[in-house]
DNA sequence: CTCTGTGAAACACTTCACAGCG
DNA sequence: CGCTGTGAAGTGTTTCACAGAG
């Protein structure tokens, strides 16, 4: 029972977000499956990974379920965020309000343009790339978001996993390959757009 | 045999990028493999579901290769795209660079802010809302980029779908429940940075 | 009687290992 | 020989269907 699959945690996030959007103190998984569209039966599989959450014949209570999908998901406290990359995308993500509310702080974004170094972006300094590793080691931050042009982005990713990050999100058109001991999401505009495009195609 | 997989659709796309950094005339499962950090059985495979491309013994022959990768993709001629919301995410998403080079075309920017609509950002329209359904109509583009705020990501949707498009990538923090005529992908920020999250947990 | 938690079956996807073609 | 294409085995994930708790 231990181990929890992947898929799973990806929806654990997913419940997490929806459960915003359900009133009462407690939910079925009936609800829940309701709001982000999967199969009932897989949200009592996903949520007996938690251990025993629910009571039979009542369902889970909110306020519990969401404590214990959080604590699953390491979000205690707050989780430092660094933004590598302060052009047109790292500003727009600097910008993005969602972060304090889900407990993420933003605490810097990074670049080697010296006439932004030292400037700033909806509140957050832009600090030089150089002394970012520095900050990673201080614990200032524990997952960063990659925001470049695609030629640096790897550059980038050694120079993280040098300072012991190990979480990326990458949003550089790159197809990068991380060493095992990072975790690295890909969010490449052109690849979405691809298979969106062959699903469009399949559809008629 | 047919029917491909989700996750083979998704692979062909890196594929794609893939051979970009691969020289030569022609390549190997394994030259492919090394390149996008998969095996090289799971190249051989993926590609076999387009038939038989390669040459036993001698590989796959780049150009033929990318030419099929891409009709399977459905990306002939060039794939309109729209981007609704010309906020700042928006706006970073029209500044991206990537979209011509890779067969893919902004026609235009949806926005409902008065100020913004009629005006450009990095040389593309910022049309109202209100025209939106009569360009999908007409052909203008055939695939989204949800750019808005939460609160309006599912009236665009609904809107999207009754214009008949079926195609779309959602930035908006929102769980969209899609009708199953139409594919949509979510990038949502916090639920990525909360994944990261578990994976960073369960690395010591 | 309702709704959870979970064996067991079904399904989807990946990897192995090798026959066979050029 | 080298490298593809693919049965067969293996692994991971989802769904079914129901026992059992409240």
């Amino acid at each position: 029972m231990r181990a929890i699959p992947r898929a799973t945690v990806a929806r654990l996030a997913q419940y997490l977000q929806g459960l915003d959007q359900l009133e009462g103190r407690t939910i079925s998984s009936q609800s829940i499956a309701a709001v982000v569209g999967v199969g009932a039966a897989q949200v009592r599989r996903d949520l007996s990974y938690l251990g025993h959450q629910g009571v039979r014949g009542v369902g889970y209570d909110a306020e519990h379920l969401r404590r214990a999908i959080m604590r699953e998901l390491g979000l205690v406290g707050t989780v430092g965020v660094a933004i590598v990359g302060a052009g047109n995308l790292g500003q727009a993500l600097a910008g993005y309000g969602g972060f304090q509310e889900r407990g993420f702080t933003v605490f810097s974004l990074y670049d080697i343009d010296h006439s932004k170094v030292g400037g700033r972006v909806s509140g957050l300094p832009i600090r030089h790339l150089d002394t970012m590793a520095a900050d990673a080691r201080s614990g200032r931050f524990a997952i960063a978001i990659i925001a470049t042009p695609a030629e640096a982005a790897s550059e980038v990713l050694a120079r993280l996993n040098e300072a012991g990050i190990r979480s990326v999100l990458n949003f550089a058109p790159a197809v990068l390959r991380p060493p095992t001991s990072m975790e690295v999401r890909n969010v490449d505009l052109s690849t979405e757009l691809q298979i969106l495009s062959f699903y469009r195609k399949h559809s008629r």
